[in-house]
DNA sequence: GCGCGTTCTGACACCGGTGTCCAGATTTGC
DNA sequence: GCAAATCTGGACACCGGTGTCAGAACGCGC
């Protein structure tokens, strides 16, 4: 007979094939249940030696508590939502990572909800989803984090919440900012710097704030150049790649097309890039374009994008270190804990000097 | 004094300040909660007039059962895992995307799960997750659908999943095809058909299964032509776009260097046709770039991308669909109960007649 | 009207935790 | 050294559902 090494699997010694229960954490550490539970729970009331008794038990059998009972006992989930009306896929994922890289190994997870503002059952929904999955907190990017009933329903239910918005909120405990007026500043100062004078402005969709931040802040540094933005100029289009390929038309068609263009985000400058090509001009040569975001489509264009960046994973990270706080297993690196966020801009081939 | 109208909030008759139970029903439609659990349920064994009653009850006081204490009860939680490794933003996406429009409404949710398979706790993190949440089911795209250790996990937990493969599995009841070879052979024959000889193919990684489907369909194509695919002409990247860079710069420096590139993926295709321009050659005139997903960049990139149209949110929804299958309010439509799934070429600019 | 099989219904334990409250242990104050 | 104050741990009810199983209600043939 060979002498097989019989040691119990390391990780699962299953109690007559369930998983271990906080029933058999307290009886193995001969205390009741509760205090097993005052151990999970961190509560300061447990004797250090006891505390270690129960937690060498618990990493000895590999238990781990039921998130369902908990949840149902205390009337709180281990679930962190992310509600979100995006029209850019890679803002979405770019956020979830975010979270994601902060949620990692504490027990929580992410719910993803995506919802559109506009339709009729929006705030039903929403209610709903919070009330029944009785959430950890949720984090709101823009526009969702701007919609006020949204909020008060949030309120309604103690869910806590973070709402990320381009400007400062009367809640800057539960919102981080992203201060989009700077980045678009930077870039009508770096075209203006440039020597063009003819720049053109084509703006997100009304329901982000966002959209008014950036075009604000993109006249203040056409006026640091006593430029203004001249009202042919001035487009409105809604944040995705078929209206930025629209209000590009647009342009390229005015009598006297301007020899830049800003746009709210990467989605829409791609577009307007395309317009200027089928008008037949270059890009960064005839005409610069700049967007913001620095989405991965901003350097995989030909030429490159110039770009506000926008830190959006960081944003994640800060919105759910924010969220979560010290239910976190790890100190959270300082930048993390802050709760304001600089655009910068990146310049690449698509902006170049005007032509005499 | 104005007569204001008085009725009670339209959905919520909350009961003294808390939610409606599963008791308040059954008080209130005169017959004992595990009744209610019969109706809820859908246990056929409610005579019809009892079920109605219930049913009333319930919508009146907008009752919806704790997902929770359901979860405890009955140890299966209502949410739907999307467990993955994937390079690509937008295929995770439009994956969620697709799984979000099969599971709206129906009172199950979506916990998005990435990971890494090389991790070295790759399986333990997989399997705390499964074992943890108790999973309704997981939905596996490729590369994850492709791990045999994290299918047998999910075999001992019980845990339902489909997998989303490119070629047909063992277990067509819980797979998803998306005979990737089809497609390449496809694109092969586009460009063999516009007088190309010297095709050029840059392969995903060895750990995605297609990646060697999409090389083979590929290189089933240019058979058909009666070409073959030169060794120098054979290059392995890693579904990104800077892997996608370095390749297209190898190929471009060859002696010879190819005039048609197969990719693939779109995101590779991105990085060649950086790689081209690099070399001052132009895309779709001196070298045409074929990708395969069509994913939102190849639309944007000037001249639009040539590639082969895989229906990821289609796919979505067939993976939820056939995973929570009568659990489901609404009969799926028809496309979505199969499970087999044909790419199709689509030409656009960048592939164009090889130059005499 | 009775017996009998079928179809429904409800009492009760239970899922795996947490909150309350009190008793016993330990420390402190004088 | 003893009472009071402060800790610590445990018994028990409870969260809101589901599973089991026994028994009630019903339909039907005789």
């Amino acid at each position: 007979m060979s002498r097989q090494p019989k040691r119990a699997k390391p990780e699962e010694p299953k109690f007559n094939g369930r998983r271990p229960t906080i029933n058999d954490v307290a009886r193995l550490a001969r205390v009741s249940k509760k205090t097993v539970s005052r151990v999970i729970n961190k509560s300061p009331f447990v004797k250090e030696k006891t505390r270690e008794q129960v937690d060498k038990i618990i990493t000895e059998i590999g238990y781990s508590p039921d998130p369902m009972a908990r949840g149902l006992a205390s009337k709180r989930s281990f679930l962190v939502g992310l509600i979100y009306d995006q029209p850019n896929p890679q803002y979405v994922i770019d956020m979830q990572q975010g979270i994601l890289d902060v949620i990692r190994g504490s027990g929580f997870e992410l719910l993803v909800h995506p919802c559109r503002r506009q339709a009729p059952d929006f705030l039903q929904n929403v209610r709903a989803f919070v009330e029944r999955q009785k959430l950890a907190g949720v984090v709101l990017p823009p526009s969702v984090s701007e919609d006020d009933a949204l909020i008060k329903i949030l309120q309604e239910f103690d869910c806590p919440y973070v709402r990320i918005a381009s400007v400062p909120l009367d809640e800057p405990e539960h919102s981080i900012v992203t201060h989009d007026a700077e980045g678009a500043q930077e870039a009508a100062e770096h075209l203006a710097g440039l020597g063009h004078t003819r720049i053109a402005h084509v703006s997100g969709p009304d329901s982000f704030r966002s959209a008014h931040e950036r075009r604000a802040g993109f006249v203040k540094g056409l006026k640091a150049h006593k430029l203004k933005l001249d009202k042919e100029l001035d487009v409105k289009a809604a944040y995705t790649f078929q209206s930025g390929v629209e209000a590009g038309r647009v342009l390229m068609k005015l009598k006297e097309p301007p020899t830049a263009i800003f746009c709210g985000n990467d989605e829409m400058a791609a577009g307007v890039c395309q317009a200027v090509r089928e008008a037949g001009r270059e890009i960064g040569k005839h005409v610069s374009v700049v967007g913001f975001d620095d989405s991965p489509l901003a350097s995989r264009l030909w030429p490159a994008l110039t770009t506000v960046v926008l830190p959006i994973r960081l944003m994640g990270r800060m919105a759910s270190t924010r969220l979560l706080g010290d239910s976190l297993i790890h100190e959270p690196p300082a930048e993390e804990t802050l709760g304001e966020v600089h655009p910068k801009l990146v310049v690449r081939g698509s902006s170049g000097p005007a032509r005499a």
